[in-house]
DNA sequence: CCATCAACGCCAACAGGTTCGCAAACGCTT
DNA sequence: AAGCGTTTGCGAACCTGTTGGCGTTGATGG
């Protein structure tokens, strides 16, 4: 009853490399970009799963050996383009300018990985509302991921006496994280033009620096 | 061709009060109520309009003459129990202790408002996640009066010094507000026992109120 | 009293994500 | 070659939120 796909990329692969697995990883591959193509065109909500699994060249129940839902298509597409970007980051940092700075420049990748689709943001974002689907799991993943190189960031920053030595990073990177992701919705829902959920994430960022408290 | 209805509390009643507004208003009752029972016996993703139809005693379909979208349904409870809550607060609040204790005091009114349905957090955030549709608005609308209370809060706590002077109060309500939100979230997700979930989201303000940077 | 109109109500149907049951493809073992 | 297990494929059906079209109710105005 091995009724669920395995995840795309890892998958203990517990057998000599089978002619099928090839023809699934070629499915897949034709799947992945019918489903990218169609939802930059449409919107995810107007990608119809009938309609990609007619670009892919499969029937619509076919989809699901591939995935467990919807989100996950796009979830797929997330993950890659997102792991691409940050080990590029990663080469791109230098570990030695001023945390503000370095943290800055981490957001404006980010931002140039999510501005394109608001869809990345906002079905991320709602596949963490269905807590029992495997989506939600994969979507807070990728938020982990993303969490975990602030996270990074800032422990550089402690160890050069850049930041307060008692920080808790985890807690100070997710909330870095949160409020570059709620001014993103906020752009999303047509509340922020681009310009201005750029700025805002700046603006929170400086906050959190800062601190809410007086300095006296 | 008014299909929309109304909005449940306001909602410009241009006529004298009907007889029929009156039979409305006894339905949105018995709707509201079978929605609030059911959705607190099976949670509201295993809750079928059909069901919530039955238990009210209407056609399923006669819903949407007092609804927009079943999100709704729920955002209807949580503007009626949070309302309520927020004056409670702002009964309570004395204005006059230290900034960082009325805060706390606020997150527990929240806490213990929301702390009894994970849906409250989860659904009101899948709501945002369909800005075309008017429950997005709607829930937007809730978060954005929770974080005016906490822009209050910080606003008095401005003006007696005990934050700094040059504070932007919406970024750091908001800063605040999202931060709690993401605990809760991770609780809805299982990740966090609601203990756990307190204590992120205290250490999660000590952390706005110091900032990240250090204080040479 | 009748025409009108707004609010309300409901059956049927639709739409789109998801599941079911079964079959084909493919490799492995005997 | 035959049997077996696993992966992949698919049409039909299911589930549930939502819409369409039409009927009912009750107040209002001439």
């Amino acid at each position: 009853m091995a009724r669920a796909p395995r995840e795309p990329g890892r998958g203990a692969v517990r057998r000599r490399d089978d002619g099928r697995l090839e023809r699934g990883r070629r499915t897949r591959r034709r799947l992945r970009e019918a489903a990218r193509s169609l939802i930059n065109e449409r919107g995810f909500d107007h990608a119809t799963l009938r309609d990609i699994a007619e670009r892919a060249g499969m029937g619509t129940s076919s989809i699901y050996r591939h995935v467990r839902s919807k989100e996950e298509l796009l979830i797929w597409e997330l993950a890659e383009l997102q792991s691409e970007a940050w080990t590029r980051f990663r080469a791109s940092d230098d570990k030695v300018s001023p945390t503000r700075e370095r943290i800055g420049r981490f957001f404006e990748v980010q931002h140039q990985l999510l501005a394109s689709q608001p869809d990345f943001t906002v079905i991320a974002l709602r596949a963490a509302t269905y807590p029992p689907k495997p989506a939600a799991r994969a979507s807070l993943k990728l938020a982990d991921q993303t969490v975990a190189i602030l996270a990074e960031i800032l422990q550089s920053g402690r160890k050069n006496r850049d930041l307060d030595p008692t920080l808790d990073l985890l807690a100070a990177a997710n909330a870095l994280f949160q409020v570059a992701s709620s001014a993103r919705m906020s752009w999303a829902n047509g509340l922020l033009t681009e310009k201005a959920c750029r700025k805002s994430i700046e603006a929170s960022v400086d906050l959190l620096f800062r601190g809410i408290g007086s300095r006296s």
